[in-house]
Formats: C-alpha cells, sequence, structure tokens
DNA sequence: ATAACTGCAAACTGTTTGCAAGCGA
DNA sequence: TCGCTTGCAAACAGTTTGCAGTTAT
C-alpha cells in the first residue's frame, strides 16, 4: 500500500519551507511523506488518518495548519465540490491544466484534462474586466457503469 | 429599494409547492416575496436579513428550510466558490446557459454566458463514463478596475 | 537560547434538527 | 381538527485558535 514518496514534489515542498523561515519539523515531515506518495485526491480527515498510521503523534490541528502551506505553495491543490469538506489534489503541479468531475453518489474523483476550457475561462476573465485567479470546474454526475449495476455508494465504489 | 416581484417565477414556485402538498405560509410568503424581487445573488444570512426587514418573525430556521425547496424546484440555483456560505442565484431559472466569476477580494459576483462550455463540459463527462448532473463553474479572479483604484473590499465595492 | 511549533481542548461558523407550540387546509 | 410548519435553542461538522509545553535551529 505505501507508495514511494515522490521526492521531486517533497523537496520543492521543503525548499518552499526553508524560504520561509519555516522548521522542518517530524510532523510536517510525516503529513509531507504523506501527500506526496500517495496520487489519490484526500480530505482533511484523510490525511489526518494517513499521516496517524505513520506516527500517532500528528494531530488533527497539525493537518490543519500545514494545508494551507500546501496549497500556498502550489504543490497540492485545494478543491471544492460544493460538500461541507474540501478535497485535496497531491498532484496538481505535475499537470495544472486539468479539471475535475465527482460522483454524485460515491464521491469518486476523476480528472481530465481541459486546455480547451482553461483558455475560455482566461477570455471570459478578460473580458470582464477581471484578472483570473483560479479556476475551479466542479462537474457533479452519476458513474453511468455503476449506476447500471444498480449501486454506487461510499462502500461499493472505492 | 423594494423591487417588483417577478409573478413569474413565485408561480411557479406556489405551484412546486402546491403540488407536494406543501403549504403556503405567510413565512415562506415572505421568503418567496424576498428571493423573487432581487437580482442579486445572496447568501442565507443576507436572505435572512432581507425578509426579516418585511416581517421579524421569519426565523433563520425557515430560511435555512425554504432554501432546499427553492433549489429543488431549479427557481434559484446554489452555487460554491470555496468560501464557507454558499450562494444562491434567484434568476438562474431564466437563463440557465451562464455561469458565475467571482471577485476574490469584495465577492462581487458577475455572470457569463457560456453555450461553449457548457457543451465540452457535457463532451468530457459523456467520453469518461459519467451523466453530468450539475456544472459549476468556479472563475476566482480580481477586478481590474477596482485594483487600479487601489482598493476592493466588501466595504467599497458594491 | 529562543522563537517557531506542537497537541489539546475550547471556540467558531455555517447549517441542521428535536421539540413543543402555532396555524393552514 | 389534524398534521405540516414554525421559532427556539441545542446539536452538529468542519475548521480555527489560545495556550502552555516542546523542539528545531
Amino acid at each position: 500500500m505505501q507508495k514511494k514518496v515522490r521526492e521531486e514534489a517533497k523537496r520543492k515542498f521543503i525548499e518552499f519551507l526553508e524560504k520561509k523561515d519555516f522548521r522542518i519539523t517530524n510532523q510536517r515531515r510525516i503529513i509531507i511523506d504523506t501527500v506526496f506518495s500517495t496520487d489519490k485526491h484526500f480530505t482533511a480527515e484523510q490525511l489526518l488518518d494517513w499521516a496517524r498510521e505513520k506516527d500517532k503523534s500528528v494531530s488533527r490541528a497539525t493537518v490543519y495548519r500545514t494545508l494551507p502551506l500546501l496549497t500556498e505553495s502550489k504543490l497540492v491543490h485545494e478543491m471544492d465540490f460544493g460538500k461541507p469538506y474540501k478535497f485535496y489534489d497531491p498532484n496538481y503541479s505535475d499537470s495544472p491544466n486539468h479539471n475535475h468531475l465527482i460522483c454524485e453518489d460515491c464521491e469518486k474523483i476523476v480528472e481530465f484534462d481541459s486546455d480547451k476550457i482553461e483558455k475560455i475561462e482566461n477570455e471570459i476573465g478578460h473580458k470582464l474586466g477581471f484578472t483570473v485567479k483560479s479556476q475551479n470546474l466542479q462537474l457533479s454526475a452519476s458513474c453511468d457503469v455503476l449506476k447500471s449495476k444498480g449501486a454506487c455508494d461510499k462502500k461499493t465504489c472505492d
């Protein structure tokens, strides 16, 4: 289950912390290793669980205090699908031109390229007199395949 | 300040309630009148304030219980811009092919047409094996004009 | 040494809900 | 009348924060 840490991203984040004179603490190291050893999208709570599997000393507060640093560094992307909690994408920096689609029922998240949309979005922003800072295309859908199987919830669909 | 109620939408919503055997109470009437006499996007709290200006007896609970009915009827559209609260659009049914752009600083919301994007979105959903249920394009941006004025916050920008 | 960082638990914010009273059909 | 609806306040969920103790530099 334990995947190899993506050293590139990890290194960039540590550089980011050093540049800000932030300390590389044990807890931060564990959280970083956790984030950059998965390709899955996750919530704050999931990250906490995963990190605690490695070291029980990691607290919820530290996870919540580290997430803004990760997003600020642009190495992790924050996404809001209208659910009461946010999702985080640990591979956004590798391919920033993608968007996400979430299944209404099982919350499975699928990535897709969207150069076309990206361009249109910037055009629109410009026409309206805005500088677009972040784009987030929120598609809610239901899985066709799973729907045909008759079930598609968090338990059956993972 | 008090705009004319958009009778068309109001009538449709009352029909919606009747079809479901829901009652047309005084509080609901006030909330409906409030929603359909503005073109502005609003939050639950704003709606409560506006409704209370008409009748102090309207409670927060009733507003929160009425909003899902309004969105279910498709006469009001719920939007999530990554803020901790949701926004509602009371003219969505008039022109369902538009999306929104929000200013990061002052939270001003601007609408724009997006037939092109709409099509691409459906294509994408289909390719991936999903039936797209709702689309929400979330553009965060900053106002160019106001930025040049040096300020753009909730107070100065309304 | 000392300032940043941590865990804990309490606080906060937006939203939901149980309940007894109120009111529309 | 009957049961849907209401206001109230308490409960909730996710997130943030104050504080006293800990730790990286």
